[in-house]
DNA sequence: TATTGTTATACTCTATAACTATA
DNA sequence: TATAGTTATAGAGTATAACAATA
């Protein structure tokens, strides 16, 4: 199985204007109280869901918008790299890109260091595409978040800003072997 | 997500130098250390795969381990509700039950309330081989959390409770339809 | 009429393998 | 020989529709 298939999963929603946050609309199961792996899946469930519509316009909708996120912050020199980073096959990121492209959103540009690859740039449409996708999340992150103090919320985006941080790639994840001849090496 | 946008203009050339960051063993690509999606899936990612060979014996791996949770702590008060739990479709419930069944690791008991329901409840022996994988899980999120403090991990933990908490049941979630109905219903 | 559990089926998404071109 | 990108295809995973039993 793989880690992909998370992303599949929505739940949970806005609540409708309604003051609501001490009268929570929901209860945690009993025990998973206790449970990390459903909490952080919980999560992610919800925040797929309370995302979903905001990006609905967007080719592949969330995953899409981070592919185009990444186009515009230049954060891979690659289409193979932002593939890692976005925890998807390489596979899977040529029709991604292929979609931002024919809705003019990105470009593949060519890599003047290496033939092979293709430097994938948002289009300036699609960084306005990306600042109005941005602007509809945040609400709906705001929402989200709203059990939460503005402190809490800060230190919980730090707090997994270091657990990402501390984890290996995604590039070796996705290649069990890659991680423990690694750590081997990092023994030594 | 806070409210400012990425800059349009101001899109710097590519990191030139591609060498890796010194210490950390792995860096967050450049943005997304302000993307709340892109840090909730990988946390989830690296979650998932921290975890994977822990469950790797229980049937379906991870989702496996949370049914069989929810078993044991009697979650939910039939297999529909479990479902709902975990975030998954009523027919993959079946078989997901069916092999944790075939594995003597849970049983479907009659419900004396309701004849159409069934409890799902945790073996003794699915006690045990729950009791194993929670270890080997403990172990895993060790690793997985080493660059939070223990105060730091507490309240991580309540944060996503509150969160969670916070979000309305998963049965609307798989039903956006009902969702709306609901939120008429509710603003009325 | 609605709900629980089930089965069979269709669909979506993902990964595997093979290929070209570069390095 | 290894890597980037692509394509086609097989596979896994998921949801839809229909059914019987029960409420």
């Amino acid at each position: 199985m793989s880690a992909h298939a998370i992303e599949h999963d929505a739940v949970a929603d806005p609540p409708a204007s309604a003051e609501a946050p001490s009268a929570g609309p929901c209860a945690i199961p009993a025990g998973f109280d206790q449970n990390l792996g459903w909490l952080l899946a919980q999560c992610f469930r919800a925040y797929t869901y309370a995302v979903e519509r905001a990006v609905a316009d967007l080719p592949h909708g969330h995953r899409g918008f981070q592919a185009l996120y990444g186009a515009a912050n230049c954060s891979a020199h690659n289409q193979a790299e932002l593939a890692k980073q976005l925890g998807v096959d390489r596979t899977v990121m040529v029709y991604l890109v292929d979609d931002l492209e024919k809705a003019g959103l990105a470009e593949r540009l060519p890599d003047p260091n290496d033939r092979r690859s293709r430097l994938i740039r948002a289009t300036p449409t699609g960084r306005e595409r990306l600042a109005d996708a941005q602007s509809a999340i945040s609400a709906a992150e705001t929402e989200l978040l709203a059990a939460l103090s503005d402190d809490e919320q800060k230190a919980l985006r730090g707090m997994l800003c270091s657990i990402a941080a501390h984890q290996r790639t995604p590039v070796e994840a996705a290649n069990p072997c890659a991680v423990v001849d690694e750590m081997k090496q990092a023994s030594n």
